[in-house]
DNA sequence: ATTTTTAGTACCATATTTGGTATATAATTT
DNA sequence: AAATTATATACCAAATATGGTACTAAAAAT
């Protein structure tokens, strides 16, 4: 798997990745050495990517001792992203009003990869770690509401494709781990036309979803609201279903809207 | 300058850089053949560093018509960034409170390869476009309030460097285009604590800033209040402005206090 | 102050990436 | 449906990035 046979690699760009992310996931400054242990990249060359990444910015020495850090760059990437992925500037309109309506926390999240990625949040009232961070990624999809969504929306062989990717292992002990189950939740989920995860990736938090589409008819991400259970009972299942499916219907109207508009 | 003669270079790295900033610099989706053309990188190296990036999620052409556009995996890596960055979490409290008593947009901001860049923002009441994008970079110091704070506490040579690379320019009619009008800003400054910028970024806008220090008494970033003419009165000024100094400095007291505690 | 560890530079032969050309495949236009 | 354009792959010789080793400089640790 490391060593690519095939001439179409850029190893260079390959290692210069590695790093980033190995900095990324070690979630504080590294040292040099360490980086040279952990990841088996000659230490000549290593310094090589490391100046080329510290010149533009991509890392940061400047901290303690000057040890390697992400640089600031990230950030002006990462935020340039709403503008192009259009339909993230339309939802967040209406999840702002979901957000007043029910002082829940709103989430805007996307399939990316084959995982669930976190695009956008308001978060609630309450104030508690339920919150993932934004860009965070879940391989999970049959665990979390917005993942019972993508997979009620998909064709079989998508389907079994992604979910025997990861199988369907038990992150609290509420995850559905029977095939048979999820399959019924899925027609379920067909059905209401909105997801929903009781405690099934986080004790203690439910979840509703609901699917947007764009001009085309696709799917391009869900608008979901999370609750703890205190304040999400479920005799409220159905009003938070229709708030959420009602958020999602008129971001998905108005991305129909706007591309006859430039036609 | 592009044609470095020096062997610690990485070219690869470089170049896949290039790339990715030119996609994020066009604001939209870029085909193949436009990269070709404006980045002046062979065909068939650049078709190696897209793979590359592609594979690993920095770069995306699963939207339309197979073109390129950043990937989700800048939104990851960019959101990492504020639990490495200590003093953005402290500093997030105090910018709510902030926010809640004035209900103006509050920012937080740095230095960072000698220009301001935004770090953190709560935007306020007043809907309109004031609002620059969480990571966007300013290099007018001579311009902005928070620039004048950094201007106002950097030692004389760095701060004729700083003001050496870009001049000063006029970015609007207000601008402080000239040295001494600028260096008496400066002294003011000095004596307030805190920089105040009258229209001089932006027509209509009126903003003020004050330091944080970090334990070791290093100016690491200023926390800010933005509003519009109609809404920041001259008459306000020291109000406001003794409000970010008090934000600033409770950031900066449990920055010490932080420290203190980890030895 | 001295030693030890850590980070980075210089040098250079070799192996590897690179980038021509030709070719295949997909998308778009006529 | 055929022609054209755009995008990607295959191949391979040449050039160049790579990664040994040796050396320097700067921090930590003693």
């Amino acid at each position: 798997m490391p060593l690519n046979n095939n001439q179409n690699n850029a190893p260079a760009v390959h290692r210069a990745i590695d790093i980033i992310e190995f900095i990324s996931s070690s979630q504080r400054e590294v040292s040099f050495s360490e980086i040279v242990e952990s990841l088996d990249i000659p230490r000549q060359s290593l310094i090589r990517i490391l100046n080329a990444l510290c010149d533009r910015g991509f890392l940061d020495k400047s901290g303690q001792r000057g040890l390697y850090r992400i640089g600031l760059k990230f950030l002006y990437l990462g935020h340039g992203l709403p503008d192009k992925y259009e339909f993230r500037t339309v939802a967040w309109k209406y999840m702002k009003e979901l957000s007043q309506k029910t002082l829940k926390t709103i989430e805007l999240s996307s399939l990316d990869r084959d995982q669930l990625i976190l695009l956008e949040q308001i978060r609630g009232q309450e104030e508690m770690s339920l919150y993932s961070r934004v860009g965070s990624v879940i391989p999970y999809l049959h665990a979390v509401s917005v993942g019972k969504v993508y997979l009620s929306l998909m064709d079989e062989d998508k389907r079994r494709r992604v979910i025997g990717k990861i199988g369907l292992p038990a992150v609290t002990k509420y995850t559905i781990t029977d095939t048979k189950r999820l399959e019924d939740e899925i027609r379920e989920t067909q059905k209401r036309g909105y997801g929903f995860e009781d405690q099934e990736l986080r004790e203690g938090v439910r979840r509703v979803a609901a699917p947007v589409f764009n001009a085309d008819g696709k799917h391009v991400g869900c608008i979901g609201l999370s609750a703890t259970v205190f304040s999400f009972g479920l005799d409220e299942l159905d009003r938070y279903g229709q708030m959420v499916l009602d958020a999602a219907g008129k971001t998905s109207a108005e991305l129909r809207q706007i591309s006859q508009h430039s036609l």
